[in-house]
DNA sequence: TCTGGGGTCCTAGGACCC
DNA sequence: TCTGGGGTCCTAGGACCC
């Protein structure tokens, strides 16, 4: 029914759509804090420290990209491209980077006083992340408007937060996205009803939400460069070469898009991971690492009501090989130890591999504290460990599900 | 580009149920 | 004891996004 129109818009009638895209958010914010970084490369991400090896950029700020630096580029790279400030020798000649570490907390509160402005000129707001919100103003402002509504939610973020942002201006958000994304930094785009079709055509299929290198590099190889090219592709061509995903691209070249603004729901699921700095087959190392990944992800189940029926461990070996195992209960718990003793029982079969980075990933999430299985429901299914040592769990005899072969298998003692 | 961390959605095969 | 059709749940992997 992807042809149909939504309730709730009247035929003839399109909506007005924002997406307001945060630029060079968390560099952004450690100017904020620091005004001496103005008009300086600034780097923010993990791992530059002496001695650490790992770690990506998180962000550049535009100076920082003039000298090469991007967005989760290996840290390494960055530091080859632009030297930090702070540890370049003396007689070093050429740009040099501010680095800051990524401080969550900070960027969260920035953020918020964000969120506050945009719920105020805006009764539906999606928040996509941290830095990027999808908001229908249909009911707020016109068309003949619109950009001067846009003008000054821009200035007021940049006056009231200290941030600056780009909009997106178009009839649906597939459409917003790319708006804001054509003119950044501090860009304002409006694309009426009656220009996105000449707005998209033009643009590269990659510049498309939903195409990424995979879709298209496959795409170049049809001779699907643009948006054009992509529009006027025949569907079925597309969906029986990408399934779904080759209908919605479609959409979206085409301008075409019925989803509606509305806040993001609860999480589907929460995970933990964490690289080692080198490959690792020491098993009590990866042990160790999984009960800490473990911890983590309970804690914030925990923090956050969540209930989980399905746990989960990912195992990532050289070069980049990654592995998921799973195990579902026969009813939501909130219960660390289980997750614990599931977890280092599931990577129990990667034993003797070499690990490069692993993940602890809880799934199946539910809300309703109500809805915690009685103890007696998956009474089997894994008794609480007695000891974090010994995990050699006897574990779920049967769930109810029953004819779960290899999920008896896997639990028999092997230490 | 030899790749950090936290997510979403989709697909495909298998088990199981009626 | 040859085997239809519809549906759900589960697991593993992949593409994508920020």
């Amino acid at each position: 029914m992807s042809g149909s129109r939504l309730p709730g818009t009247p035929a003839g009638e399109e909506r007005v759509v924002l997406h307001v895209d945060m630029d060079c958010f968390y560099a952004a914010c450690e100017r904020r804090r620091d005004p001496t970084l103005a008009g300086e490369p600034v780097v923010v991400g993990m791992g530059y420290e002496a001695g650490e090896r790992h770690g990506a950029v998180a962000t550049a700020s535009y100076e920082a990209r003039a000298h090469g630096v991007e967005s989760a580029q290996p840290i390494s790279g960055a530091l080859a491209a632009l030297p930090r400030a702070a540890t370049a020798p003396p007689d070093h000649e050429g740009p040099v980077g501010h680095y800051r570490p990524v401080d969550l907390p900070y960027y969260r509160e920035v953020s918020e006083e964000v969120r506050a402005i945009l719920h105020d000129v805006a009764d539906a707001v999606r928040e996509v992340s941290i830095d990027e919100a999808y908001l229908d103003v249909t009911d707020r402002v016109g068309w003949h408007s619109v950009e001067i509504f846009a003008g000054s939610l821009r200035e007021r973020i940049e006056r009231e937060a200290g941030v600056s942002a780009s909009v997106g201006v178009a009839p649906n958000m597939s459409t917003a996205k790319v708006a804001s994304d054509h003119d950044k930094p501090e860009g304002l785009v409006v694309v009426p009803p009656d220009a996105v079709r000449e707005f998209l055509a033009p643009l590269p299929v990659d510049e498309l939400h939903g195409v990424g290198p995979v879709t298209a590099r496959e795409l170049r190889s049809l001779g699907i460069e643009t948006a054009g090219d992509l529009a006027s592709t025949p569907r079925d061509r597309l969906v029986s070469r990408f399934g779904s995903r080759g209908g919605t691209i479609h959409d979206h070249a085409r301008g075409r898009d019925e989803r509606v603004v509305e806040p993001v729901g609860k999480p589907k699921s929460l995970s933990s991971e964490s690289a080692f700095t080198e490959a690792t087959d020491d098993v009590e190392v990866i042990r160790e690492r999984l009960r800490r990944l473990a911890d983590e992800v309970t804690a914030r189940a925990e923090s956050r009501d969540a209930l989980y029926k399905t746990i989960g461990v990912k195992v990532v070996e050289p070069p980049f090989d990654v592995n998921t195992r799973a195990r579902s209960l026969s009813g939501p718990v909130a219960d660390a130890s289980l997750v614990e003793s599931v977890a280092l029982d599931l990577a129990r079969e990667f034993e003797g591999e070499r690990v490069r980075k692993l993940g602890v990933r809880v799934s199946n999430l539910s809300f309703d504290a109500a809805t915690q299985a009685p103890l007696d429901a998956w009474e089997g299914e894994s008794p609480p460990p007695t000891s974090a040592e010994d995990d050699a769990d006897d574990g779920p005899g049967g769930t109810e599900r029953g004819g779960d072969p290899e999920g008896q298998t896997t639990f028999v003692d092997f230490s």
